[in-house]
DNA sequence: TGCCAGGCCCTCTTTAGGGCCTT
């Protein structure tokens, strides 16, 4: 029995960079819980890096080292958030980024965590082939999301991706005759190449 | 001073290069 796709933790980093192997931390972590396609938990906390960030970033998130200045560590976040977490599948867009920053901050302090990730740009590159961008912003304009208007903030960018993430599980039901999507098919649906999404798609009605 | 991410995906490809995404 597998996880239904419309049940898990969608969760968003904001850091310090691209790259937690050249010494990047993550200092925002935002993240919203689904079950059964309802939001009914979420998680925001500032973290500091203990270093300042730069200037780039404090334009880019709005996050500024001052806010920072006042935060808990990152240690201290990443073990509640851990807990928040505990063995739920996982999404984000663009997935392989904060699943990087996920894995290196649990690293730091010896915690890990039980689910698996899928990425809601993988699945939306194959179920809207037409679409122009699969930036974060640009799909929620191209699908009519509701937003605040806020962006490249951490439960901000969790909350429009969990819409998104909803909307493509949805649409495997509406469009595809798929009952029920499983987190695992959304998965798979990711590695498919373009060209056999609908023979895929047919395959698991 | 010079270095500078990683994974996916397409194509004028596979003995490679470059754009898209994430901050």
């Amino acid at each position: 029995m597998t996880a239904p796709a419309t049940s898990a933790i969608v969760l968003d980093f904001e850091t310090t960079g691209l790259s937690p192997n050249q010494g990047d931390r993550a200092i925002e972590i935002g993240a919203v819980k689904l079950e059964n396609g309802q939001v009914v938990d979420r998680f925001q906390s500032l973290m500091n890096p203990g270093f300042r960030v730069s200037s780039f970033i404090e334009g880019y998130t709005g996050i500024t080292n001052n806010m920072l200045s006042h935060a808990p560590s990152c240690d201290e976040v990443m073990s509640e958030f851990v807990d928040f977490i505990g063995d739920a599948n996982l999404v984000a867009h663009n997935a392989s980024f904060d699943k990087r920053f996920l894995d290196a901050e649990l690293d730091l302090i010896g915690k890990g965590y039980g689910g698996e990730f899928a990425c809601s740009l993988l699945v939306s590159r194959r179920l809207n082939q037409e679409a122009n961008s699969h930036k974060l912003g640009d799909l929620v304009a191209y699908h009519n999301i509701a937003n605040d208007g806020v962006f490249h903030r951490a439960l901000a960018d969790a909350e429009v991706t969990a819409s998104l993430w909803l909307l493509l599980v949805n649409s495997l039901t509406e469009n595809h005759a798929i009952a029920q999507p499983s987190f695992e098919l959304m998965q798979k649906l990711a590695k498919q190449p373009k060209a056999s999404v609908g023979k895929f798609l047919t395959k698991h009605k």
